[in-house]
DNA sequence: GTATGATTAAAACAAGTGTTTGAGCACAGG
DNA sequence: CCTGTGCTCAAACACTTGTTTTAATCATAC
């Protein structure tokens, strides 16, 4: 019964921080929502904020490790050559959409909830989160500076942090936004391939004339 | 007094709101810190949804006043030909990245708010701040269509979601996350730019099901 | 001067927060 | 049988939340 207490907590906690967002989520919301006892929380995972991080790294875990596989992969299939912009791409962003798909729609909240998790947490927690992250971002910043090697490392990071707004946006609210449209365009795949191809676009846009702080735009 | 009491707890709820976030700030860290009454809040605003209502209108006004004027002025020049796409990116993207910087640096956390509302706010409140741009979002798709017609609908909205992403994202933690870089990647105007051509980039794409379309395109 | 209406102040309100407690239960191994 | 151990439960804990109340204060017009 404890392991089936936890993994209650732990669906039901995703899907109410993801649709709620985790400030506006009480344990009380949860464990009611999960038909077990309010101290079970802190008996299980000891704290609030312990809750989250679980949820997080249940989730997060296989999709990094996925990521790098799919990296490898990509970097193999190059040999000395720089590996295709688009593949690299691929590599990073597929990972989150095809796991909504895997996990089936009741764990789509998840993926709000990763949107969020920028903007809901305080900066320590944040902080050690982004840690999960490191040696994705960093193997992918190197592997995008091979493959754009006209980009400096500033234009870099700009793009890579354009690249993942847009993905964090998107995994938040598309499937919301975008549930008024066609059927095709709530389909992951689809919204998936159209990211990568407007990131790959943009990642290759042509770089800044290097503005010396004071072209045009007087208003 | 009465108008400047109003202001102080506009000014700070801004700022903490941006910070913290809304669910995570209570009305006595804002009254404590602007060195006023708790009870004012309610007395001037009503209640704590209201006050940040007041603080969001306080600034996107302007802001989306601004990009209807620059959309006007592209159109204008365009005449009847379809406006340029940059330029309207540009229209979209620039007054809010001008604001930060015409607002100071201490207001700079108003627009972590705005990346922010998409993520904290509950479904109605969100209905409601929308309303806002609705006109705005409405005069730009139609825009956008014009200077990209081998876009279907579906694509658009698409690609404006994650224009609008790349933006709300950047606006949140491109400061922060920017912080460690070297000088330039900080200067808005420069980050502004990098954004527009990222995106101006990523709407032209190729189109993912149709025929790939000749590099240039004339026009 | 006082009267009037707007603004502030301290205090209390009811409700909700995360967390802790300690009794109770089931069920293993002795 | 009894003794632990792992777990669940209702209740209470101390505290914070947004909001309301009531009285005091202020500026201003009569």
């Amino acid at each position: 019964m404890a392991i089936d207490t936890r993994n209650r907590i732990l669906d039901v906690a995703e899907r109410m921080f993801g649709e709620r967002g985790f400030p506006a989520t009480s344990l009380r919301d949860i464990t009611t929502e999960a038909g077990v006892n309010v101290a079970s929380v802190n008996y299980h995972f000891g704290s609030k904020e312990a809750l989250l991080t679980q949820v997080l790294e249940r989730r997060c875990k296989p999709i990094n490790e996925r990521r790098l596989e799919l990296l490898d992969a990509v970097e193999a299939r190059a040999g000395d050559e720089p590996p295709e912009l688009e593949a690299i791409i691929r590599a990073f962003l597929s990972p989150p959409f095809h796991a909504q798909r895997d996990w089936g729609d009741k764990n789509q909240g998840f993926l709000r909830l990763v949107g969020r998790i920028h903007s809901e947490t305080n900066e320590e927690f944040r902080a050690t989160f982004a840690k999960q992250f490191d040696v994705v971002f960093q193997r992918f910043t190197t592997a995008l500076g091979h493959a754009l090697p006209q980009l400096d490392e500033a234009d870099l990071r700009r793009r890579m942090l354009f690249m993942v707004g847009s993905m964090a946006f998107t995994m938040s609210w598309g499937p919301t936004l975008m549930s008024r449209g066609s059927d095709p365009a709530r389909d992951p795949e689809n919204l998936l391939e159209s990211l990568v191809l407007y990131a790959a676009a943009g990642m290759a846009a042509p770089v800044p004339a290097a503005v010396p702080a004071m072209a045009g735009t007087g208003r």
